[in-house]
RNA sequence: GGGCGAAUAGCUCAGGGGUCGAGAGCGCCUGCCUUACAAGCAGGAAGUCGGGGGUUCGAAUCCCUCUUCGCCCACCA
């Protein structure tokens, strides 16, 4: 039995928050327990990134987590979620080499050791920041699971996922052209390596004919003439009658004068450019692949380091060697241009690939690389959608996704980096011997040749990590009772721009080690932008520190805003410049509700039994009604979170509270709490029932400030709203005619102050009120009921009678009646008629400058066409106010 | 080049064949400091649901098309 106690007059978040969490983590209730005999239910969090800190995104997503989590939890439910942070390599390393930057140092002069203990002290800092982020958010993570993907635990199973996958031949070392980010130094993903528009040029360069004359030559279209020093054949398509006599023939590479041969490719489309294409296989990774399909041995000579500079070698002119790309390419044009070989020059709109993380424009590079074999890890994913285990929401990712992996590619994960997971792999130091030893920790020596080895000096991409988290977080590949109870899992709650890198991946993987999906659900919560639709980034300083937002307004109100604001997948708009109005929903309806609870906890009594215990005859009306709807509104919310509708539901609630409980209920049944009349037992025990099943219905979106009222509300429950039990609709309380008839009082009421407003009617006087007899059925029960509208519009008297004829106005009910109100005892009419006609003239007045300044046309030639708009705008609302002031004055009989 | 999404009140967005002669929050106008709340209460104004065509008894909702934004994928250099 909780007695009820007083709330502080005035709503502070920061008072209550705090303590509240606390008291959740005292009672263990964010500990899942393998041994529990509940039905369990999972979500892993999208580790946030250790680079910075978080902003609203991770606000949103990690509060549409914890609303379902709570939900879950309350449905009786064994709930884990288990948090965590991402090393997140390259993007972490290029934080702490910006600050290494800004101190006048670089990794370079630290060396590696230094670097990585350095990059530690950061992700330690930020680490922390991101977990007392989460705990201020509310986030009901088992933080006694919290893992990190560097962690020793955790990197013993990334090397146990290479080593196994290297075995299994899906995992190999590769030379080919990959995606090089000249600024960051390392390989790079396709997904990483990403496509932008950029606005170039198409050279036209002639490359002549080795045995020509020197004025002939085969023009050529190039984006990059600074990589041509790198050509080792032209090509065109075999089909191509233009080129069918240059069989067996040669040219000029121009300004390295090397003879390269002319041959064809089925790659080349003869309708680009001039048919004609240049082949640089160290530069361009179709150009690596058609030189690959070529007859006879070829070199793939480089003539671009891994500064994005001019390599010193014989190929590449003097005046050019040593200069960067763009310089080169410039610097080659000049050459060509002397030379007479340069045709045209053409303006060419193009997509580039850039790096993801620093926008560098992405520089192919011939080189040594891990990948992945992802044909066979895909199909497993892809079934798994095709059949129906897993699924998204909103539906339209699937296909994305599907997609995806319909076109998959083998993928690059090591990265010439220091920050991340060093590659297990061992290369022999012996004469000759070239073996590579892949094991889980250090040889001693070569296993083949016993000679001295030394480890891969690169790391994996930060993805290699991540797409374990499901299952590596719980000890895999050890069989824990953790994986046993917790995986597979059920939801996953993440962004959409990460279902490549991420979501795909983890599925893949979850296949492949466990045999098993790692969630069944996928939902796509959208983007947080500012009001000029940009994603939140550091660079643009436009984001939101959740922090910040629970400091000012309080956690609930950051959530109700979040959860209410987003539907599935579309995007949130936020103004860090207009927080008030950002957050005005949620700190509104948070005030609200703690204003409700003070009104509850001063007039309530004690004993506040069950409404069912009650004897029902003695309900009235607006008993009947509260109690029907709010088990309709408990199906409905129910519905709403089940169809993953978290706006619809917590919009659904809000409106019930508010407009429902608050606005008619409360004031309803005030006479009775305050003991004005009786009754005030069974209203005090209804408006606790009732409210306390809306708290219920409220925890998951409100956490802090639903159990803070819980624990001031008297009555016989779970001691904590967080462990208490979701309610269910209970059928004996709906009451279909209590509905429609209080619907109707509702109607005859508003109308009444309608006109009340409308007439200006003073707020202390009383108006009776007659209705047609269309209305008589509404009447009876609202005769039936007097006390029900006591309060609502000091209607005093309302009796079943034709309106006698006098001065008052008439109102249409929504069902069609009428409602009239007399008005000559409730106003003096003959001041109300001088009133409205005064305001009468004015808008006259204002009617006829208006016309004036239409009517000239100068003003309606010579004006911006806005400006005339908005004249015209002025007009046609001034007109109608006119011919709402006539009519009143008609009504009046003035 | 392919695909997806969006366009609804001044702003941010719900709704996706009849229940919408169109909703919410914020903003705006009018009146109220009514002993829970002015972060409030009561009343109100405001939208040819992007344009055009079609299907249907009926379209904001389905189909086609156009326009404008945004996103994703893509080996025409």
């Amino acid at each position: 039995m909780i007695t009820k106690t007083e709330l502080a007059s005035k709503y502070d978040p920061s008072a209550i928050e705090r303590e509240t969490y606390q008291r959740w983590i005292d009672a263990g209730l964010f500990s899942a327990s393998p041994e529990s005999d509940r039905e369990p239910y999972v979500i892993v969090i999208p580790p946030p990134n250790v680079t910075s800190v978080l902003h609203m995104g991770h606000g949103l997503n990690n509060t549409l987590q914890d609303v379902l989590i709570r939900y879950q939890r309350m449905r009786g439910r064994e709930v884990l979620w288990l948090p965590g942070t991402d090393h997140a390599g390259i993007a972490t390393q290029n934080v702490v080499e910006r600050q290494l930057a800004t101190e006048g140092t670089s990794r370079h002069d630290m060396g590696r050791e230094a670097f990585v203990e350095r990059v530690w002290e950061h992700v330690h800092r930020t680490g922390g920041t991101i977990l007392e982020q989460l705990k201020a958010i509310g986030s009901s993570c088992d933080w006694s699971r919290t893992r990190f993907t560097l962690d020793e635990e955790y990197s013993r199973a990334v090397r146990r996922v290479f080593v196994d996958l290297y075995h299994q031949d899906l995992l190999y070392r590769g030379y080919r052209v990959i995606h090089w980010c000249p600024r960051c130094h390392t390989s790079l993903s396709d997904e990483e390596a990403e496509f932008r528009e950029r606005d170039d040029h198409l050279y036209y360069i002639r490359y002549p004919l080795a045995d020509g004359d020197g004025t002939d030559g085969l023009l050529v279209a190039t984006t990059r003439p600074e990589t041509m020093y790198g050509d080792i054949a032209l090509v065109h398509h075999p089909e191509d009658e233009r080129f069918g006599h240059l069989a067996g023939k040669s040219v000029i590479l121009p300004l390295a004068n090397i003879p390269i041969p002319v041959e064809t490719s089925a790659y080349v489309e003869q309708d680009f450019g001039t048919g004609m294409l240049k082949v640089t296989p160290a530069h361009d990774p179709h150009d690596f692949e058609i030189a690959a399909e070529l007859a006879g041995e070829y070199d793939t000579p480089v003539v671009i380091d891994a500064d994005a500079r001019m390599v010193d070698d014989p190929r590449v002119p003097e005046g050019v060697r040593g200069l960067d790309r763009d310089a080169a390419r410039e610097k080659t044009i000049e050459l060509l241009e002397a030379a007479g070989l340069l045709e045209k020059i053409e303006p060419y709109r193009h997509a580039v690939r850039h790096c993801y993380r620093c926008h560098t424009v992405v520089e192919p590079r011939l080189s040594d690389q891990w990948f992945v074999k992802m044909k066979p890890l895909a199909e497993p994913a892809l079934q798994a959608y095709r059949q129906g285990r897993l699924r998204f929401v909103p539906e339209r990712w699937g296909k994305v996704y599907e997609n995806w992996l319909t076109e998959i590619r083998d993928w690059n994960i090591s990265r010439q980096l220091w920050w991340g997971h060093q590659i297990p792999a061992w290369y022999c130091e012996g004469e000759g011997c070239e073996h590579v030893t892949v094991a889980m920790e250090a040889p001693a020596s070569c296993e083949k040749c016993g000679g001295a080895v030394h480890q891969d000096e690169d790391v994996l991409d930060t993805w290699f990590s991540s797409w374990l988290w499901p299952f590596a977080t719980m000890g895999w590949p050890e069989r824990t009772v953790d994986l046993g109870r917790f995986y597979p899992g059920h939801t996953l709650v993440t962004a959409p721009d990460i279902i490549f890198f991420w979501v795909a991946r983890m599925v893949m993987a979850g296949y492949h080690f466990l045999g098993e999906r790692p969630f069944s659900t996928v939902y796509l919560n959208g983007v947080v932008r500012d009001p000029q639709h940009r994603a939140f980034s550091k660079s643009l300083g436009n984001g939101i520190d959740p922090l910040d937002a629970v400091e000012r307004y309080g956690a609930d109100a950051l959530r109700y805003t979040v959860v209410a604001g987003a539907a599935a997948g579309t995007d949130v708009i936020m103004d860090r410049d207009e927080m008030d109005g950002t957050f005005a929903a949620g700190r509104n309806f948070a005030n609200k509700l703690w204003n409700m609870g003070r009104l509850l906890l001063s007039a309530v009594s004690d004993e506040s039994p069950e409404p069912g215990s009650l004897d029902a005859a003695q309900f009235e009306l607006a008993d009947r009604w509260i109690l029907s709807r709010c088990q309709r509104v408990v199906a409905e919310a129910t519905d709403a979170l089940e169809r993953y509708r978290l706006n619809d539901a917590a919009s659904l609630v809000y409106h019930f509270v508010w407009d429902e409980l608050a606005d008619w209920y409360l004031e309803q049944i005030k006479p009775r709490l305050y003991g004005a009349i009786p009754g005030g037992d069974v209203a005090s025990a209804i408006v606790v029932h009732v409210f306390q099943t809306a708290l219920r219905l409220l925890h998951p979106i409100v956490p802090f400030l639903s159990e803070e009222l819980w624990q001031h509300l008297p009555g016989e429950r779970e001691p904590l709203l967080a462990a208490a039990a979701w309610p269910t609709p209970q059928q004996a309380f709906i009451d279909g005619e209590a509905e429609d008839q209080f619907a109707r009082v509702q109607a005859l009421v508003t109308a009444v102050r309608t006109v009340r407003a409308e007439y200006g009617v003073p707020p202390g006087a009383e108006v009776r009120a007659f209705a047609r007899p269309a209305n008589a059925e509404a009447l009876q029960a609202f005769n039936a009921e007097q006390r029900t509208v006591e309060r609502l519009a000091k209607l005093s008297r309302l009796t079943l009678e034709e309106h006698p004829e006098e001065v008052g106005a008439h109102q249409v009910l929504p069902d069609g009646s009428s409602v009239f109100v007399p008005l000559g005892d409730a106003i003096d009419v003959q001041q109300e008629c001088e009133r409205l006609a005064g305001e009468l003239e004015r808008m006259d007045k204002q009617l006829t400058g208006v016309a004036a300044k239409l009517g000239n046309q100068q003003f309606i030639t010579r004006a911006p066409a806005d400006v005339v708009e908005r004249e015209r705008d002025k007009e046609r609302s001034w007109r109608e106010q006119r011919e709402t002031l006539a009519d009143k004055l008609r009504t009046l009989g003035c």
